[in-house]
DNA sequence: TAAAAACTTAACTTTAGGTTAACCTTGCGT
DNA sequence: ACGCAAGGTTAACCTAAAGTTAAGTTTTTA
């Protein structure tokens, strides 16, 4: 086997943890866990799993809500996301594909259901998860060896400058504010100082191109050709 | 972020409304209130806001109602609406929806629960706000990607232009007074001039061509083909 | 664990663009 | 026709936002 896959599992009750860690773990897994949903999301971006298990049912931040800000993270983009839901909770499945949720799996868990689950939810990501290249203006991003080229000549960037040109490359043309920017790079609630940003795209600016990296004065920044 | 959204609470109890605008001004929304329907909508319609909150039991012109007179409203067609229900009144979400609610928040208000949902609200409404392009006569507008093309050529506007374009071109035709404007792109407690609104009215024509920009003398400007 | 690399911050400069003030034009009511 | 109010125009001014740099911090690596 290449790597082990990483699973990160949320959930309020230790119990559930306990349950959905011991039967991972067992077919081979990587597991981690967190206990409500704003811890999932620190771990999540830590440890970039390659799937992760929410509990729909949490305290302060629900699993939908945590759902939706691990989608904004450019880092998790593609990782697989299930549910964990009492059975027959029909409605909370429409919101949750709205989320971005992959799967469902409904409480009590069955133990072999749960990791064929699993291995199904793995396999179909495996295989189609080709990570595209973005290619504009002479610049190439591979996002998978963490690579940029530009004319030809290959730079290695540091990873907040990486993650930066990822996320404004990500939608080539549109404006991210720098709201934008704060919460998909460094998390909603870290709290970094405003030069910060400028900095990066300063260095971004100097080893890319000026000309790629547009301000819009009092909205943000855009990458164009 | 480009400017405070704004809230609108409508309730006829004084508790509620302190209760909402505390926790509100808090998160940094810019709040407006009424004490019941009639007047909830005469300050929607001049103040325009992003949200309006509205208890269903008012004495008078019912929550239902009020909903259903506001979607009627051109310039309110995109308003997020969410009702205040006490709990257990099921019956009354049905109505509700139809009525042309987005959500409802029930009472007692939890104060955590109210905050995250309008949240998720607004970050909802903003991110399909921005799919829509809107195209008349010759011009183009990208919300996305900040972008304005007359005749196939790009232009950036700044700021301010751009939002009174869009504000403009909401609803193409309408007059919007200058009260309207202000309130929309300024807020509700910044003061500016009024020959500010009139400079950029003639930015926009000087670049997108004088014709889409009438003048309704005594009224304010609306923006047509 | 020392050195290097990456990241953040602080202090300062620059600049886009927003606002204003002063003056001009238009159209409307009497 | 006249005066007045509403809106138009212009350019100067001012400010908040972005750029820059270098000096701390923190993290990674050898």
């Amino acid at each position: 086997m290449a790597k082990k896959p990483k699973i990160l599992c949320v959930d309020d009750e230790q119990d559930i943890l306990d349950l959905l860690t011991f039967n991972l773990e067992k077919e081979g897994y990587d597991v981690c866990t967190a206990l409500n949903g704003r811890k999932g999301l620190e771990v999540a971006k830590r440890e970039l799993p390659d799937l992760i298990i929410l509990d729909v049912m949490m305290p302060e931040m629900d699993g939908m809500e945590t759902c939706r800000e691990i989608r904004e993270i450019p880092t998790l983009q593609n990782v697989v996301i299930t549910f964990l839901t009492a059975r027959n909770e029909d409605y909370s499945q429409i919101a949750g594909f709205e989320a971005g949720a992959d799967d469902f799996i409904t409480k009590p868990i069955r133990q072999r259901l749960l990791v064929s689950k699993i291995k199904a939810l793995l396999r179909r990501s495996n295989s189609s998860d080709v990570k595209k290249d973005v290619s504009i203006g002479g610049i190439e991003i591979d996002r998978e060896k963490y690579l940029v080229t530009k004319d030809g000549v290959q730079i290695q960037l540091p990873k907040k400058e990486f993650e930066l040109l990822v996320l404004l490359s990500s939608a080539p043309g549109r404006v991210f504010t720098r709201e934008n920017i704060l919460n998909s790079i460094w998390g909603n609630d870290v709290i970094v100082g405003d030069r910060t940003i400028d900095v990066h795209i300063r260095k971004l600016r100097e080893k890319l191109g000026d000309e790629n990296f547009k301000t819009i004065k009092g909205v943000g920044y855009k990458f164009e050709a």
